[in-house]
DNA sequence: AAAGCTTTGACCAACTTTGACCTACGGAAA
DNA sequence: TTTCCGTAGGTCAAAGTTGGTCAAAGCTTT
């Protein structure tokens, strides 16, 4: 087995046995563990936990920095799943953009207001760059997957919320 | 935890604990209270208790110096207008934009599910395309602004109805 | 052999902590 | 009053601690 499956494994195991489904852990200190270069810590994230994965990553440096992995579960009969990996791909166009915002927004998947925040990023406006226009089909297909993974997430953390509650009732 | 946000979080309890929005601290007090250099209160004050924040900080040097740190409240809609003309710019980097975020939220500018959809526009993960840095910037700016633009207008939008709603309470 | 993954290491960027040196205030001594 | 000294806080640059990037080198699979 590749040294890399063998740290994805071990990632992904850390994350189904936390509580959240989230985890934290240190470059160095992983990398140590494997006895391995720190850096390819880094090529394991970005090649198995990436956005289109549904993986969410956040770091920081400096003393006591880590790196956050959040994932964000999607079920595969999942409407918003299935938009995301079928329709958002790797490259959209605005046309094709505005018009899953439309049917993301109307199916109710996506609030008014979210639906608001992702068009503004996604706007010729917002893209009117020098790049070439392919290059922002493909920035329309990341930021439109990581936003609206930021919204499952948050759709997530709220079930969690109401679901403890719940079961705090019960208890009482 | 970093001391750091241990001396932040300290003060900030001592703040919310306080009976006015303000406290008085030494400085070598508190160094000597963290094991710290007394410099070290500086670069907590400074890199979070900033005008940006919201607090205003004077202090006195000489016997019985002190210390005073003041929260000092804005309307949300001033501080984020505030924000976007001064510090969003046309050029924005990743940590620039990311301490800006922390900042605006900090201050309830800008709600946590908001903050984390502009986090998400402008992470690195979502703008890992070939472009060179300097465009990235550039774009980086662009989509917090054309973002804080979006929460501005529906912050107006809301305070309209509620305007409304009161005008029409009035009326019966 | 070619193409495509992995692995590594040199170099970079961000954040924190510390310490040497500086400035201001206030009271005591001259 | 003026001078001096002790007691605060201020500044800044160096050192320390993390993580990030990228391209070259090494494997694997075709």
């Amino acid at each position: 087995m590749r040294l890399s499956d063998t740290i994805e494994t071990f990632i992904k195991e850390m994350i189904s046995t936390a509580e959240e489904n989230g985890v934290e852990l240190r470059r160095n200190e992983l990398a140590e563990y494997f006895h391995c270069a720190p850096s390819q810590i880094n090529y394991v994230l970005s090649t198995r936990f990436t956005p289109e994965h549904g993986y969410m990553i956040e770091s920081r440096r400096g003393g006591g920095g880590c790196i956050r992995i959040i994932h964000v579960q999607t079920s595969p009969t999942d409407h918003l799943d299935y938009l995301i990996r079928e329709r958002v791909g790797t490259c959209l166009t605005e046309p094709e953009a505005r018009l899953l915002l439309r049917q993301l927004n109307a199916s109710g998947a996506v609030s008014e207001a979210d639906a608001a925040m992702i068009a503004a990023a996604i706007s010729p406006q917002t893209l009117s760059v020098p790049i070439p226009e392919a290059m922002k089909d493909i920035l329309r297909a990341k930021l439109m997957r990581n936003m609206l993974l930021t919204v499952i997430r948050r759709t997530q953390a709220e079930h969690r919320q109401s679901t403890a509650l719940i079961i705090q009732e019960r208890k009482r």
